[in-house]
DNA sequence: GTGCCCATGTAAGTGGTTACATGATTCA
DNA sequence: TGAATCATGTAACCACTTACATGGGCAC
């Protein structure tokens, strides 16, 4: 959803041309967030409308290759969304991302969104816990029981081993607030 | 992207009227998978002209409340989905439907699929811990190489604890196959 | 009779996907 | 010189989101 958000990103790291920045989603970043050329240069445009970002003009008369930087108001909105934005329980791509702009420009104080996210999180283990006690307490279970258990588990998990990377989280991002 | 066959296989568990499988996908079923109830109207519309669904009569009369129920075709379609569409690595919450579908019609034969999902994790579980080994074996990290080795991390253990989980599922699926 | 939940829809906007299109550079 | 890759775009379609809209049933 924030696909100009991780454009910025990305351009933070390492100034790239829109076709160099389809490759590195494709690599690197696309593990966790994905983007077709289409989406980057549409979005590139529009950001340069926005005045976010900027082709260095530097080589771009030998090649027609146009690599783009991140202005300050870009970097700002950066910020700003990092910031601002809520995040919801299932959102951790979007806190992946925000801890690569946190990463990238500095401490944005994000300690109090993840320990938001980390309540948010044993809240809804609790949940599955209660149904696992209260579906899946016979000693036998039919095969689609067994497979619904599974299910059941797959979301166990999940939310088990997020949290536990989550809690080493806070500490990691300092001090916050201001 | 698979809101049609999500839909077919909560009719199939339990035929409901749009508003409750709305209220169903907003509950159980939307840990891993959402739905609103535009797109549950639409999408039932669309079944019904194909002939996948149709609207249960008995108390239609009675109140403006339609219930939809899974024809033979729906059926069907929903086994020749799970068995047809690949998965990639990444379509972990696709893999949860089909197993519901199992669950619901019984075996399908997921097994060679759960297996390849199995084989391509691994595999990208790999690549990472060779990112690890090539950038965070130093002895002492910067803030921002920190973060970004947590977020490397949060790849690892996702990958790590998904795998733990699927490997208990072939022998749970059965013969598979035919 | 007022407010809340049930119940079903339409409409507009936006973003992502797929397909199409073009031309430059590089290497065999 | 032909093929592959670099490099940037346009166009059409489709799905999802958000907002709007309507009316029945029920409880206080």
């Amino acid at each position: 959803m924030s696909t100009p958000h991780a454009i910025l990103i990305a351009l933070l790291e390492k100034p790239s041309s829109g076709y160099d920045l389809a490759r590195r989603f494709d690599r690197a970043i696309a593990y966790f967030w994905q983007a077709t050329h289409q989406q980057i240069y549409r979005e590139l445009g529009r950001m340069v409308e926005a005045g976010w970002v900027a082709v260095v003009e530097e080589d771009a008369a030998a090649t027609r290759k146009k690599v783009y930087r991140v202005l300050p108001v870009g970097r700002e909105e950066v910020a700003r969304w990092a910031r601002e934005t809520r995040l919801g329980v299932d959102d951790r791509n979007l806190l992946l991302l925000k801890l690569r702009a946190d990463a990238v420009i500095g401490p944005l104080g994000l300690a109090d969104q993840v320990r938001q996210m980390i309540v948010d999180a044993r809240e809804r283990l609790d949940t599955y816990r209660a149904i696992e006690q209260r579906d899946f307490g016979a000693p036998s279970l039919t095969r689609g029981q067994q497979l619904q258990y599974a299910i059941l588990k797959a979301g166990i998990r999940t939310q088990e081993s997020w949290l536990e990377w989550a809690e080493e989280l806070p500490s990691l991002l300092g001090s916050g607030e201001q």
